[in-house]
RNA sequence: GGGGCCGUAGGGUAGCCUGGACCAUCCUGCAAGACUGGGGGUCUUGUGACCGGAGUUCAAAUCUCCGCGGCCCCA
């Protein structure tokens, strides 16, 4: 047995579960040991992605929202407003109910999401049809008192990332736009991330509890279940009566305005990290790793030409506007290597007396492994054209991991197999009795109706036998 | 919702069944030093733990109960 787990080796990646929990430990994600249950602590590492991937989020928002920020704590009569929506929190929500020993006169809970701290404020600020389109984020942290098992950044009872998005619109069409605008904005925020999703509308027993739809985006993990990483309601008029948003229209009329939200949290990450990462660690691509190029020295004996060589590489790619480590502490350059791959750094250079000689680098790939040496003078533009090229092969692979792993079935034989290993597609007729049972059938969920399916092949539900030509993906659930 | 398993240094473990020789084993990490350095180096020295509380007992890492936390399975 040579291949004893040398100290800090990651379980197989076949074996998902203890690999991702090692692999937010060893690659400094997260740190699960705080000792609450469904909170954990971000290691700067960690938080240096989120940081990169919140910024391209904030990148793509920002063209036309605004980002502001809302308390944390909503008095009890405005949460209870929205019957909805109450019934499908109220389980898990915390509630502050003292100031220092006394009791508080109100109530506060711990937003579970903003609608409810956020409606009473448009409802003054919303005066006219000039105030709309009202687009406005923030991101934040919301707590849900989580009862099954948790899991870092998957399933949280503080999710510490939440980006949520909040617009008023002046009549339904519209806010039906701006669902359709949040989704394709999710796929492009995924697109950046290389990871493909795919969008459907929820079935109406899964939707958001309040909205008139939801259409949500899910990832599939690499033990076959999807993870819901996206979601975008239409709220219809539903808040605003409970809130009372009206806007005077041109002909000078109060009407009640047409709202939309639409979140994403640290999920985005969890599915970064599981569908790229492989046996070695995180794979990251270029925009996002917070080490994008690390240089590791080779020295024997005196060490000093190499390491003014490694200085000047380094500021050549940093005025290019890259993030560059060297790594000259003074362990064994391999070591190095395993310790930087853990991590994720999408480019490694190596620089030696060898090549001091051959004024050239070694640079190796992460993605592929793939070593190659480069002139010194083309370092610069090497690099840059790698990270397009890193981009495009992270996602090539996702895809064609996702696609070859969505099936379609019209009956339920058989369904199970291919349930282990993704997604499912198969007819269904749309009666809820028949997606109940059929979830029941098969312990797995009705994710939703692929957005835009139209034309599709008519079949029986394999449940009723009715005619239809709706499909579904049916799936495990994280 | 139901059932099961588990908790020993920063990480992983031995010891637990059958209480005593345990001021607790080993690997790794960490700190210091030396030789080293193109895929996880070697040696020396040092550092660090029985989840919390209550109970049984002459004696508890070990047995019992409660709490907290983790993992797995089924619906």
């Amino acid at each position: 047995m040579v291949e004893q787990e040398k100290d800090a080796a990651l379980p197989a990646k076949g074996n998902f579960s203890e690999w991702y929990n090692e692999l937010l430990r060893i690659a400094e994600i997260m740190d699960v040991r705080y000792p609450v249950k469904g909170l954990y602590v971000w290691h700067p590492f960690g938080f240096s992605i989120r940081k990169n991937v919140y910024s391209i989020m904030r990148e793509l928002l920002d063209n036309d929202h605004n980002e502001t920020l809302f308390p944390l704590l909503i008095p009890e009569h405005e949460f209870m407003k929205e019957a909805e929506h109450i019934k499908g929190f109220e389980d898990e929500v915390y509630w502050v109910t003292h100031g220092g020993k006394d009791p508080l006169e109100v109530n506060l809970a711990l937003r579970p999401t903003s609608e409810t701290a956020i409606y009473p404020m448009y409802k003054m600020w919303v005066r006219s049809h000039a105030d709309l389109p009202l687009k406005l984020y923030q991101v934040v942290n919301t707590f849900r008192y989580e009862t099954k098992h948790t899991r870092p950044l998957i399933r949280l009872r503080e999710i510490t990332s939440f980006k949520e998005a909040h617009t008023v619109h002046a009549n339904w069409e519209d806010a039906a736009e701006q669902v359709e605008e949040a989704i394709r904005i999710y796929q492009e925020f995924y697109r950046r991330l290389a990871i493909p999703v795919l969008p459907s509308k929820r079935p109406d027993w899964d939707k958001f509890p309040g909205a008139d739809y939801t259409i949500a985006v899910d990832a599939l993990m690499p033990d076959g279940k999807t993870l819901q990483v996206g979601t975008a309601h239409h709220l219809g008029s539903n808040f605003a009566k409970t809130f009372d948003i009206k806007y005077e229209d041109p002909t000078g009329e109060q009407v009640y305005a047409h709202q939309t939200c639409y979140g994403i949290s640290e999920r985005s990450i969890a599915s970064l990290v599981s569908i790229h990462g492989d046996d070695k660690g995180l794979v990251l691509p270029p925009e996002v790793a917070p080490v994008q190029v690390v240089i590791i020295p080779i020295i024997f004996k005196d060490g000093t030409e190499v390491l003014k060589e490694c200085e000047k590489v380094k500021s050549t790619l940093e005025e290019a506007g890259i993030r560059v480590t060297i790594d000259a502490s003074d362990r064994r350059p391999g070591a190095k290597y395993y310790r930087w791959e853990m991590k994720g750094v999408p480019i490694r250079i190596e620089i030696g007396p060898k090549d001091l000689k051959n004024n050239a680098v070694i640079m190796v790939f992460r993605d592929s492994g793939e070593k190659e040496q480069v002139p010194l003078n083309e370092i610069k533009d090497e690099v840059l054209k790698r990270f397009v090229t890193i981009h495009a092969n992270l996602l090539a692979k996702a895809e064609t991991a996702l696609n070859n792993r969505i099936f379609d079935c019209v009956t339920l034989d058989g369904i199970q197999g291919k349930l282990k290993q993704g997604i499912v597609r198969m007819p269904w007729c749309g009666k809820k009795e028949c997606g109940l049972a059929l979830e029941e059938e098969i312990g797995a969920g009705i994710l939703g109706i692929p957005t835009g399916q139209e034309g599709e092949k008519s079949a029986k539900c394999p449940l009723c036998g009715t005619d239809t030509g709706t499909w579904v993906y049916v799936a495990r659930t994280y």
